[in-house]
DNA sequence: CATGAATGAGAGTTCATTCAT
DNA sequence: TATGAATGAACTCTCATTCAT
């Protein structure tokens, strides 16, 4: 687990600023703690404790940053959900409204899932921690997607017709490939797996 | 939430099967307070007092029947993942291995979480609760797909180099539509849906 | 354990006296079912479920018999006090008063202690459960010992100034040897173990 | 009760060591009050909550210092039978091998036992609680009996056929008249008693 | 800012006892 | 008499959170 392992620089979850270098040391020490134990071994399952043996502080230390175990989830939630987000915006640069631009996210989500299954975890977890943010998360992904395919139809790359359903399936691929062969295991290439759905997407499954 | 709210009669998670007509109805009461509970507000959160509450017994009582919360929960989980595996197979009884066949699983699947959101939640509350469980639903799920993939492409009626990936693709798409328009809101007919995603998977998505 | 393992047939501990047949076999059953389990088990550890397993009989059935847990418990302890007594007394039955007598005594102690091991530990456990019950019984114990000591005296046989003192140490003398070489390992022979304790009373330890 | 009630200071039952003069008494007045209650009322009607409540403490305090009520306990008797230990190794510093050191452990035990009836409780109660402790606590103490026995007999005191059946008789002489005159009542001075007994031993029984 | 002892509400589970059948 | 389902008080243990040092 590299020091900074995902969780993203600009992220405000904590109830008080540090203002010292070793305050931003601690915070930092607890941020990858909690990530870490979240996505091993879920919230319940995640003591504060733990959380902060694992960092090597102590126990106290926990609420001079965080308001409450609680809390400090929801912010993980949200930032990992913002990272999701930009996956997905940086991935299409070049080719948004594109079947290549999808074929781009869900490689590059495939990628972000093998260096982050711990954030992975978090977002389902999510579901009975914080059902907001769960919800929020995912229909935000769809809306991005259900952009992102309304573009490549004005554009006339993709059919005229491509809506909410068809976000909610791609984003469905995207979720559960990431899944599997991103956190699961390891055993396919995720360019290799991009270009099969790809050409499912194009070619359809008939003979 | 019926009388019997689909936890199937065959189940057999209990410690003790009742011998009387009282008994029979008290395990009935504490299998649908319990699915109920947990569909709704999730295994941690779910108190044992809280479902023998709803079930109207007393808390004893769940001892009398259930070895354990744990144990309660990873049987509904079982129960769960055998009744989607039947939803499937008797959705392609007649359409077996092909595009039809998919689409009607897709528009039975979407039903089905319609019909019972609660369950449709506790598979995914069962990463954490019972990561056994979870894995070896959505493993055997994938292979289902995949085989009636492989006797499409035996047949004739689908390509050839059908596999594991777009299996999972396909779950994927069953999964958050099921999500989507079968447990969030309900605001698409399941036909129409599955409609849709049949001929994205015929047609492609270009233009 | 043979059907009737140590329990005496006058014991009265019921709460209800059967008038039937089956009534008395129910009842023998569970008495036997108990001392054994409270004999291996120990009183906390044995609940009247397993007992009336064991017994093979059901569960609403102990409270046919008996008032409650505690007063089956007590009834035992104060049989099998009362069985110690007769064991004492008809040991010294022709030799009452001598050194002979504790001879015979310690000797059917021991040998009684290797049949009814369950029912020896019945008596240690009673000094939480029942506490008067444990008292009573050492008590009595003493003065049964007390006296053959002084009858010993009278008759010309023992030393005059024989009393309480002498009468525990015989008693922990009697209730450790039975411990150790009746219910812990049987490897000695309990007529050479009075032996070579007559002779320490005799003879003394000094060379 | 007095502040430190025979828990001996070295004793280390804990599950964490207190680093604070705070904690340390924390966890003195827990040990003194478990030595009470367990004393007392024995360790099934000695509840964690009623063992804080004596000791003035929240309930969770309990658990910041010891795994479990049982690990408690058991360090309890280890700690009450190195002590016993101890006190019979000390009384016969200048008489081992004698019967004037057998006399001054006896009258040491009957001290002993006044001084700390709790404890002496504490080992009776091990039988069904930790039966290992309870085997080994005897089995230890005989072991020392007749190693002094053994010495005395190399040293020409005592007779040379001395053995594990002496060691046990005057074990029991010892527990039970601790028993009876530390314990139960404390109407005999201990020198007295131990007078009769070593005259028993020196003299035998016989007029 | 860091520390770790103290707190107590709340959870899961057991089991003696009751009672309708 | 026999049965076994129902009951709920009581128990051990966990852990998020507070706060004095």
């Amino acid at each position: 687990m590299p020091a900074n392992s995902g969780i993203s620089a600009t992220m405000t979850p904590t109830a008080k600023t540090p203002r010292t270098e070793r305050g931003r040391k601690t915070l930092r020490l607890l941020l990858d703690a909690a990530a870490a134990e979240f996505g091993e071994k879920g919230f319940h399952e995640s003591s504060v404790v733990s959380i902060t043996q694992r960092a090597g502080v102590a126990l106290g230390s926990f609420y001079t940053y965080f308001d409450s175990k609680d809390s400090l989830f929801r912010a993980l939630v949200q930032d990992m959900s913002r990272q999701v987000g930009e996956v997905g915006a940086s991935a299409v640069r070049d080719v948004d409204g594109t079947l290549a631009g999808e074929h781009a996210v869900l490689q590059a989500f495939i990628t972000f899932a093998r260096d982050h299954e711990e954030l992975y975890r978090i977002i389902d977890e999510s579901e009975f921690v914080d059902p907001e943010s769960y919800h929020a998360h995912y229909e935000n992904a769809a809306s991005r997607i259900q952009a992102r395919l309304e573009s490549g139809a004005a554009n006339g790359e993709l059919r005229t017709d491509v809506g909410e359903i068809h976000a909610w399936a791609l984003m469905g691929i995207n979720v559960f490939l990431g899944l599997r062969y991103g956190v699961w295991s390891k055993d396919r290439d995720p360019a290799e797996i991009a270009d099969i759905v790809a050409d499912m997407l194009t070619n359809g499954l008939k003979r």
